[in-house]
RNA sequence: GAUGCUUUAGCUCAGUUGGUUAGAGCUUCUCACUUUUAAUGAGAAGGCCCUGGGUUCGAGUCCCAGAAGCAUCACCA
């Protein structure tokens, strides 16, 4: 059911084409200019100067490049004044103001173009071309004076109208009406981008950051592969998958958690340096930094360890936030970080002693446990020692490291994959970078001994068992490709979306995702108006059944004929229908009865 | 999954101890207006008050259940 105003700008399209207009045309479009840069062509010469007066006028009628300028985008606002008006156009670039004069754009005795076509039949969100020339007003506002006007497309739905206003005491922008709602806003994310234009600029960044990581990383000549998301055995992370069947191999697939284990068996293959930008799927809850699908790059260096990893990340995210933001300061809700090497560098158990106070390394299970309750951490017997250490970091250390900070040397029962540490028993060559609170990157010296990885997969073997979801699956063919040999490796896994989300100061995942997983949208269940004429409802009181709230055919069936009949009569007054009264006998048909 | 908050016009929001016909601004429509800028002035239209039950003479408002969104927590990156 449409709106009165869907109906009125399908009354305007309608309009347009009887007037040989067409509000869909074909040819290309040309354009001279974009909106900023012409902004830029004029950033000296306009604006207000302090004492509150005007800049002179500029007027670039007949002066070239200036007298001769296109622009194509959408309008975004009209401030019509009788025979001259004002209109806000916007392109890909930015904003720039529009002024139309009745006797320019439509200079004969016929005025339709100007009362009829723009002041009448175009609406807010319809996309043009206009040619012109370039001028201030007398307000100093940069403006293009237009000589002639296309459409390019009639827009059949209304947009959320947002203003924005110079604040004159402050000089701060102040923005009403803005188009807020999250639902709204993820669901219809095109319409997000157009009111709201400085979401664009975010995903500009995320492209900058992927550009970034890829130059640093091609430069030193790493190749970038692509490696299956079908895998018939998920692996690499500790994740619940999403499954699948492919049908000609009859066969369970899963799309993939990570990555690794085929990026390993490229070194085995003889590379020295793999990469891969890849979207990862992992089956588990969503909330302000976790969706469904997420990317991650991987990267896997040969004959070096996790040491000469932390010194490559550190110098990799610096040059990416020189990259994005022009700088190594960022800033990020409350806090400025700063990217500039050399990060902070801890053990894990040195976290915990500078947070807490307490040296853990040398307790035993029970005095850790006694340790993580003493500070309110729910615990249980299924808790071994490094799962307490686990949640004893993540609860007093993970939140307090907002300056990137690296945290080396886990337990091994947390790490199936990762070489065992060059010197102290127990922990391994691993490595995260934390920043913001978060985890940013997962790193080690890959495990390439065959004979302990087969050891570490049956312990998760012997976890699945016990009914841990996230156990890792023993993968043959991948411990096949090990046997053959892996010279030592350096990997890395780094959160694209999290990186993104610090660099362009987001507070949520979804807002650095163009498309963020939402629940399936709750649709109205209506019936058309072919049902309703099968049902014998004749087309002209179909408006009638839809003003009284009946949708679908089923509602017709359960109303009451007697009630339906009285409302009928009192819907033909208010909707004004010519047609004649349908009788008693007629309207009870039309329930079934 | 748990707890809390929210849901009223196309958009942003009011709505009193439960009480006539649910309001405002912007948008839309009509009219006036030749350099405006949240243009202005006059007039009009536009509501399943999220859904379903219940209490009541009477529910946008109170109670119960459900849905969706947000926040916090749990799991995870």
């Amino acid at each position: 059911m449409l709106s009165e105003q869907e109906i009125n700008r399908r009354q305007k399209r309608d309009e347009l084409m009887r007037m040989g207009i067409d509000p869909y045309p074909a040819q290309e479009v040309s354009v001279t200019h974009t909106i900023t840069q012409l902004r830029d062509a004029f950033a000296d010469k306009t604006g207000k100067d302090t004492q509150g007066g005007y800049e002179p006028q500029l007027n670039f009628s007949e002066q070239a490049p200036y007298d001769h300028v296109a622009l194509a985008g959408r309008l975004m606002g009209f401030r019509i004044m009788g025979s001259a008006s004002f209109a806000e156009m916007q392109d890909a670039t930015g904003r720039m103001q529009l002024y139309f004069r009745r006797d320019d754009i439509a200079p004969g005795d016929d005025k339709t173009l100007y009362n009829t076509v723009f002041k009448k039949l175009l609406d807010i969100g319809d996309i043009i071309s206009v040619e012109g020339y370039v001028f201030t007003t007398q307000t100093g506002e940069l403006s293009v004076y237009v000589r002639q006007f296309t459409i390019l497309n009639k827009s059949l739905r209304p947009l959320p109208v947002v203003k924005e206003v110079v604040n004159e005491q402050t000089g701060e922008k102040e923005v009403y009406d803005a188009f807020t709602d999250p639902e709204q806003r993820y669901r219809q994310r095109y319409v997000d981008m157009i009111v709201n234009p400085q979401v664009r600029d975010v995903f500009v960044k995320r492209s900058k950051l992927v550009n970034s990581i890829r130059q640093f990383l091609s430069g030193r000549g790493y190749l970038e592969v692509e490696t299956p998301i079908l895998q018939p055995i998920h692996g690499g992370a500790a994740a619940r998958p999403f499954s699948t069947h492919h049908n000609s191999l009859d066969m369970k697939l899963f799309l993939r958690i990570a990555n690794e284990l085929y990026l390993k068996r490229l070194i085995v293959g003889g590379y020295d340096g793999v990469f891969e930008f890849a979207k990862d799927f992992r089956n588990e809850g969503m909330d302000r930094t976790h969706n469904p699908e997420f990317t991650q790059v991987e990267f896997y260096v040969a004959y070096k360890d996790y040491l000469w990893m932390m010194d490559t990340i550190e110098e990799m995210v610096e040059k990416v936030a020189i990259d994005v933001a022009g700088t190594t300061k960022v800033t990020v809700g409350e806090n400025i970080i700063d990217f500039k090497r050399p990060w902070k560098r801890l053990t894990m158990f040195e976290a915990i002693q500078e947070y807490t106070g307490i040296d853990v390394s040398a307790m035993d299970e029970a005095g850790l446990r006694t340790v993580a309750e003493a500070r309110g951490i729910k615990t249980d017997a299924s808790m071994g020692k490094s799962k307490l250490i686990d949640e004893l970091f993540g609860d007093a250390c993970e939140p307090n490291l907002i300056q990137p900070t690296f945290i080396t040397d886990y337990p091994v029962e947390m790490s199936p994959l990762t070489k065992k540490h060059r010197s102290k028993p127990g922990l391994v060559e691993r490595f995260e970078a934390i920043c913001n609170g978060k985890e940013i990157a997962n790193a080690y010296s890959e495990l390439n001994d065959p004979i302990d990885q087969r050891e570490r997969f049956e312990e998760q073997l012997r976890l699945a068992e016990r009914g841990d979801e996230e156990a890792m699956a023993l993968d043959d063919d991948f411990l096949r490709a090990l046997e053959y040999g892996m010279p030592p490796t350096a990997g890395v896994g780094l959160g694209i979306d999290r990186l993104a989300m610090i660099m362009t100061n987001q507070p949520s995942i979804q807002d650095v995702l163009f498309f963020p997983q939402m629940r399936p949208e709750k649709k109205a269940d209506v019936s058309t108006d072919a049902d309703f004429l099968a049902a014998g409802v004749p087309a002209e009181w179909l408006p009638a059944l839809q003003k009284m709230n009946i949708l679908t055919v089923a509602q017709l069936r359960e109303a009451s004929p007697n009630k339906l009949f009285n409302d009928l009569g009192g819907m033909r007054k208010k909707l004004k229908i010519d047609a004649p009264m349908p009788d008693m006998e007629t309207v009870r048909h039309w329930t079934g009865k």
